[in-house]
RNA sequence: UGCUCGAUGGUGUAAUGGUAGCACAAACGACUCUGACUCGUUUUGUCUAGGUUCGAGUCCUAGUCGGGCAGCCA
C-alpha cells in the first residue's frame, strides 16, 4: 500500500448533501450503477474551480464503486479545439492519479451509441469502458446522430417546432423575467411541415440563424428557460471532432441531458447557475418517454478562492496582455499552472474536500489552500540548504583549503530520518536578511558581536563587517566555534538563532523564481479593473546559491529550502544539469519585521 | 417591480427538533540546530421580528440582505 492510499484510507469519507442523495439512491437501488460525469467544453484550460467538480464526481464514483465519465461537451463548433481535449485529459489524469484512476470512465475508441430495446422500447446507449489504450473520452459530438433522431421524435410528438424568427426577434418574443413572452408565429406548424423543414435545415438549405428548432413548452413561464428554448441552431462550420457532416448543432440544454441519459449517468452534478435549467433538463428527458432510469441534475456552489481570478475570460486577458507567461504560468489558478508551481494533486484534493459542498456562494480564504499545501509538503519534501540572496561570510579560523565535514538531516518529519554530508568551508554565503548591522528588537539572527548557529554546522561569532567605498556591506568576518558541532564537546551550547548557509566554493548558482499572489485584494473580480490591483511582486527572479546536490535535481522534484519555503524543479524553465526552481509556497512566517 | 435559490465566529463548514463543534485565520505561551513543524491557551457566531414546541440554528409566517435568471455560449 502506498503512502497515498494509506492516508486516503485513513481520512474520513466526506459527507455533503449530494453524497446523502446518492447514498439514498444506492439504498433504494434506483440505478444499476452510480455513474457521474465531468463534462468540460474543450475551449480552455482547467482551473482549480474545475478541480472541485472533478474531486466531487470522481469521489462519489470511488465511494460508490461507480465510474465518472470524462465527456467533452462539444456542441459549439465555433469555440472548440483538440488542443484543449489534450490538455484537459492530461490535467484530469494528473488530478486523479494514484487515487481514482480506476474510476475514470472512457469508451471504446470510436464507439457511438448503439440501439437496444429496453422494456419493449427502443433505446440508445453507450456505456463506459476501462480507461486503457483502446479507449478514449466520451464526446457529446459522438451523439449528434442520436440527438438528431431524438429531435425528430420530439417533432413527431408535437413537442418541438421549426421557428423562422431571427435571433433578434426570438429575443423580443421571449419577454423578460418579469414579463411573459409571446408565442412565435411559427409555433403551430404541422408535424409534417416541421419534419420537412428540420430535414432541410439539416441538409444545409438555410443560412446560419435563418431558422431554429425549438421546444414547444410555455412562452409565459416565469422560468425563462422554459419559454420555447432553442434545441438546434444552424452553423455552417465543420466540427473539430465530428468533421463536416453537420450544419445544425444542438444547444447545451438539449444535448446535455440526453448525453447523460445515453451514457447511463445517474447523477449529473453542475454549478448553481444551472438551477433554472433543471426544469428544462427534466422536460426534455420526460418528453421522450425513455425506458431507462433518468439521470437527475443536482447543483452545488462553485469554488472561489480569494486573491485570484477564475473565469476563463479573465484568465485569457491575463495571458493575452502578458501579465503572465501563458496558461500554465505558476501564478495562475489553472491546473497546469498549479502543477508547475509544485502543488500536488493530493494537496489540492485535501483542500477541496475540506471546503465542502454546499449551495452557498462563498469566498474561500486562499490561506486555507496554502495551509493544505504546506501541510503536505512538510511531510514529503526533502530539506536542502539554499541561500536566495547571498551575503559572503568569512570564517577566519578555517584555512582556505580546509573542508569541515558536517551532516544534515534530509527530513526531520520522517520516522527514520536519513542524512547527507554538507561541507563547511572558510567562505560561505548566508542570507542577506540574516545579518543586521542595526538589529531590530528581538532579532535572533547575526549582528555585530553576536553569535548564531550555522544549521548542521557550528556556532559562529561576528567579529567584523567589511564595507565597500559606498558603505554597502560586502562581507562579514566571523570566528567558527568548531567544538559546537554535533558530536563535539560543546555541541549543546544554545544560541537564540540558527541560520542556513552554503559553502561559497562548494555550491552552485541557480535561477530561483519566487512566486506570490497575483493580486493585492481578496476579490479582484469585484474591481472595476482587476489590472489595477495586480501584485507587482508576484514574480521575483533571483540567482541563488544551492547545495551542490541540487544541481542534479529533476523536474517535478519538491524540496524545502530550509527556513525559506518549498520549491520545485520547473519542467519548462530548466535545462539538463541546470535546474530552475519555482517557489511553491513560502514557509509560514510569524516573524514579520 | 416577476420567478428562484440562499443566509451559523474574520473565512469556510458541521449539528437532519435535544450540550452550537471542526478547520483556516488572529492573539498569547511552550518547545525548537528551520522565528518552520508540533503542543497548549484565548478571542469571535446561528440576519431580524413574530409563531409552533417542554425544547428551534433546524419547523411555520413576514421582513431584511445577498446570489442567479431575458446567448442561436456552456
Amino acid at each position: 500500500m502506498t503512502a497515498e492510499s494509506a492516508s486516503s484510507a485513513a481520512a474520513p469519507a466526506p459527507t455533503d448533501f449530494i453524497r446523502d442523495i446518492v447514498a439514498q439512491h444506492v439504498a433504494e437501488k434506483r440505478y444499476p450503477k452510480i455513474v457521474t460525469r465531468f463534462p468540460p467544453e474543450p475551449n480552455g484550460y482547467l482551473h482549480i474551480g474545475h478541480a472541485k467538480s472533478i474531486f466531487l464526481n470522481f469521489g462519489i464514483a470511488l465511494e460508490q464503486g461507480g465510474v465518472c465519465n470524462l465527456r467533452f461537451d462539444d456542441t459549439n463548433p465555433a469555440k472548440e479545439d483538440v488542443a484543449y481535449v489534450e490538455s484537459i485529459t492530461a490535467d484530469i489524469r494528473w488530478l486523479i492519479a494514484g487515487w481514482a484512476d480506476h474510476c475514470l470512465g472512457f469508451k471504446p475508441k470510436g464507439a457511438h451509441p448503439s440501439a437496444q430495446t429496453v422494456n419493449g422500447k427502443p433505446d440508445l446507449y453507450l456505456g463506459p469502458a476501462p480507461a486503457n489504450d483502446a479507449a478514449e473520452a466520451f464526446y457529446a459530438s459522438d451523439y449528434f446522430d442520436a440527438l438528431h433522431a431524438y429531435a425528430i421524435e420530439l417533432i413527431k410528438r408535437g413537442k418541438a417546432y421549426v421557428c423562422d424568427l431571427s435571433p433578434k426577434e426570438t429575443e423580443e418574443y421571449r419577454g423578460a423575467p418579469d414579463q411573459p413572452g409571446k408565442d412565435s408565429p411559427f409555433r403551430n406548424r404541422t408535424i409534417s411541415d416541421n419534419l420537412d423543414l428540420f430535414t432541410r435545415m439539416t441538409a444545409g438549405e438555410f443560412p446560419d440563424g435563418a431558422r431554429s428548432l425549438r421546444a414547444k413548452i410555455d412562452m409565459t413561464s416565469p422560468n425563462m428557460w422554459l419559454r420555447d428554448p432553442l434545441l438546434y441552431r444552424i452553423r455552417h462550420i465543420p466540427h473539430y471532432h465530428a468533421g463536416d457532416k453537420w450544419c445544425v448543432y444542438p444547444l447545451y440544454d438539449y444535448a446535455h441531458c440526453l448525453s447523460d441519459y445515453i451514457e447511463g449517468i445517474s447523477h449529473s452534478l453542475c454549478s448553481l447557475e444551472f438551477v433554472p435549467h433543471r426544469a428544462l433538463y427534466d422536460w426534455v428527458l420526460e418528453a421522450l418517454d425513455l425506458p431507462r432510469a433518468l439521470p437527475r441534475q443536482y447543483e452545488f456552489a462553485k469554488l472561489l478562492p480569494s486573491y485570484t481570478l477564475l473565469s476563463k475570460r479573465n484568465i485569457i486577458r491575463l495571458v493575452n496582455e502578458k501579465v503572465v507567461n501563458g496558461w500554465d504560468d505558476p501564478r495562475l489558478p489553472t491546473i497546469a499552472g498549479l502543477r508547475r508551481r509544485g502543488i500536488t494533486a493530493s494537496a489540492l484534493r485535501k483542500f477541496v474536500i475540506g471546503v465542502g459542498v454546499t449551495t452557498y456562494n462563498s469566498l474561500i480564504d486562499i490561506a486555507v489552500f496554502e495551509h493544505a499545501v504546506r501541510e503536505e509538503l512538510n511531510t514529503t519534501a526533502a530539506r536542502r540548504l539554499a541561500v536566495l540572496r547571498p551575503l559572503k561570510l568569512i570564517l577566519t579560523n578555517i584555512a582556505p583549503d580546509e573542508t569541515v565535514a558536517c551532516t544534515a538531516t534530509n527530513n526531520p518529519q520522517d520516522e527514520q530520518p536519513t542524512t547527507r554530508p554538507v561541507a563547511l568551508t572558510r567562505e560561505v554565503f548566508i542570507e542577506t536578511d540574516d545579518f543586521a548591522e542595526v538589529p531590530p528588537p528581538k532579532y535572533f539572527r547575526l549582528k555585530p558581536g553576536g553569535e548564531v548557529r550555522l544549521k548542521y554546522a557550528c556556532i559562529i561569532k561576528c567579529d567584523e563587517i567589511v564595507k565597500d567605498a559606498s558603505g554597502a556591506i560586502i562581507e562579514i568576518r566571523c570566528t567558527a566555534q568548531l567544538d559546537t558541532r554535533s558530536g563535539q564537546p560543546n555541541a549543546d551550547k544554545k544560541v537564540k538563532g540558527t541560520i542556513h548557509w552554503v559553502s561559497a566554493t562548494q555550491s552552485v548558482a541557480a535561477e530561483v523564481r519566487l512566486y506570490d499572489r497575483l493580486f493585492t485584494v481578496p476579490e479582484p473580480g469585484n474591481e472595476e479593473d482587476f489590472m489595477k490591483v495586480l501584485n507587482p511582486h508576484s514574480l521575483e527572479i533571483l540567482t541563488a546559491r544551492l547545495e551542490p546536490s541540487l544541481a542534479g535535481a529533476s523536474a517535478g522534484e519538491c524540496f524545502q529550502f530550509e527556513r525559506t519555503g518549498y520549491f520545485t524543479v520547473d519542467a519548462k524553465d530548466s535545462t539538463a544539469g541546470k535546474p530552475g526552481f519555482n517557489r511553491t509556497i513560502s514557509l509560514k512566517d510569524t516573524w514579520t519585521k
